[in-house]
DNA sequence: GCGACAG
DNA sequence: ATCTTGTCGC
């Protein structure tokens, strides 16, 4: 497994998004895929990371295996807005290569394109690995709401970049689609989902709508969410029952 | 200078 | 991300 690059400092790992933009592919659909991964991560000030992986098969609806890998406090790349992936992507690579297969896309917790250099955390690994993935956010970070979003449940807007965004052209749009803003459940805040790499913008939507969804995060996020917590409080490293 | 700011 | 008490609802 390649290693994920780790910066020095913001300034290089500001050009190391610029560098990687260029490799972003906003077209494809992962709608067919079986097997995906879902990533998210706990972390506490005196304890490191734990980062999740659990691996979802979308024929049977189910979660099928779920690992974990933490990273000490001290190998932590800090948490700036915008840098997210030099902090947490290492470990998700990490937790990933403890499944028992190789996922054929990935839906990750944070943004895909809508970062203000159109490389959040899902791009990144999308590109870093040369796999389909998507963001997925339960807050903003850049992009404004092309209008406002219905009540009721699965109602989405797009989520708009000014002009010079990665992203695609949109009529409903001021400047560039970048994601959308989704309200995966009714009476729920809305989600903030874009493309990571390998998926359109349409396709990204899809891709979320066809998780189920219990709460407003889709099943695999959710189960990977509250694994990474688990993991944390039992520091717990390498694969994990699903049923913990 | 001020507000915004994934996890 | 984490922290924190109560509160509402099944």
């Amino acid at each position: 497994m390649r290693p994920f690059p780790r910066p020095r400092d913001l300034a290089e790992a500001r050009r190391l998004q610029e560098a990687l933009r260029a490799r972003v592919v906003l077209a494809g659909d992962p709608t067919p895929v079986r097997w995906v991964a879902a990533l998210d991560a706990s972390a506490k000030k005196g304890e490191g990371l734990f980062a999740v992986a659990v691996l979802w098969d979308r024929r049977a609806e189910g979660a099928v295996a779920a690992a974990s890998a933490h990273v000490p406090e001290s190998e932590l790349f800090p948490y700036v807005p915008g840098y997210l992936s030099f902090r947490e992507a290492a470990a998700y690579l990490a937790a990933l290569s403890r499944l028992p297969r190789p996922p054929q896309a990935l839906l990750v917790d944070g943004q895909g394109i809508a970062h203000p250099r159109g490389l959040g955390i899902a791009a990144h690994l999308g590109v870093h690995l040369d796999l389909p993935s998507v963001g997925l956010a339960k807050r903003r970070l850049f992009g404004q709401p092309a209008g406002p979003l219905a009540e009721e449940a699965d109602a989405a807007v797009p989520l708009c970049g000014p002009p010079g965004s990665l992203g695609a052209a949109n009529p409903a749009c001021p400047g560039i689609q970048v994601g959308w803003v989704w309200r995966s459940r009714a009476r729920v805040r809305p989600v903030f989902l874009s493309p990571g790499h390998r998926v359109g913008l349409p396709e990204t939507l899809a891709f979320a709508r066809g998780f189920p969804r219990a709460t407003k995060l889709p099943e695999p996020l959710r189960l990977a969410h509250l694994l990474a917590g688990r993991a944390r409080k039992n520091r717990q490293t390498g694969p994990l029952p699903l049923e913990w």
